[in-house]
DNA sequence: TTATAAATGATACGTTGTAACATATTGTTA
DNA sequence: TAACAATATGTTACAACGTATCATTTATAA
């Protein structure tokens, strides 16, 4: 079972092995982005803080916040979209692959699935022969998703 | 030869067949991203024209027209970047495929190449397998070029 | 406990993008 | 050609996004 509970905790082991710190506004937000199941911004993040919690997060701790979660691989940031989501491994032992993910450009729902090694080897060598370095291996498209088609 | 000379040419064919029109401040914005011969942001556009043409261009007109120019198809927007670039294809006759970007991250120059068929249909596929449906058919990589590696 | 480091808050500002309305330019038709 | 219509561009004002800088708080360790 992967209820909220058990992700955080993961979290919180993973944090811990690395002398990081999953403070209690870092968990918040990371718990906003878990449990909204879809891609948000950090506005759209303050927004959902403040209607939690009553009071305001300045967007500088926002961003701080989801710098730190990015560092520690429990967020994934979506530059197609300018926005974040929670990692779907956080609860998996593993190191995944190159995570490729499908955005609902209507909706912001995002699917992150694994490209099969084949199709990265290729896409790894086409852009080699390029001349060119990958830097952050990971595909995002710009998608329809079931409900918004 | 591809002169910047026959790509303009060609790109007013283009235009004239579409019944639409190139026209002046159209054409010296596709002529600085054709020259930069990198992705170029548009206030990175608007800075451009001032310096060359002394005079400044409104925000507003430069998103005009970029849009335009992508709906010629002489204009490619990177969303990755939020940038433009300039279609390496303007003066070929074949449409082209899936187009692949990539970016340098660092001095934003781009390349852009084709992915191979059996590429694209392995992403497709696992697109669809997910349930969605891929919007604008195009991928951007994160990269760094080979001067900046 | 106190010094130190790490995290968060507050302020102010730069950048990006667009809505709404005004003006200018081009094309068309009487 | 004059007058109208359609298209393109300009202006203003503002909303959203993002960060630099310095102040304050909270945690950690000596």
């Amino acid at each position: 079972m992967n209820s909220i509970e058990s992700i955080i905790q993961h979290a919180e082991q993973y944090c811990r092995d690395q002398g990081a710190r999953l403070t209690e506004k870092r968990k918040q937000i990371l718990i906003g982005l878990i449990e909204s199941k879809k891609a948000l911004s950090a506005y759209e993040l303050i927004a959902l803080y403040k209607k939690r919690y009553g009071k305001s997060m300045p967007a500088m701790s926002v961003y701080r916040i989801l710098e730190f979660l990015e560092s520690q691989h429990l967020v994934h940031k979506l530059n197609l979209a300018n926005k974040y989501v929670a990692c779907k491994h956080i609860s998996c032992d593993h190191d995944h692959a190159v995570p490729q993910f499908l955005i609902c450009r209507n909706c912001s729902k995002v699917k992150e699935i694994s490209i099969n090694q084949s199709t990265i080897t290729e896409l790894n060598k086409t852009v080699k022969s390029a001349g060119y370095d990958l830097f952050s291996p990971q595909v995002e498209m710009n998608c329809l998703c079931e409900s918004c088609a």
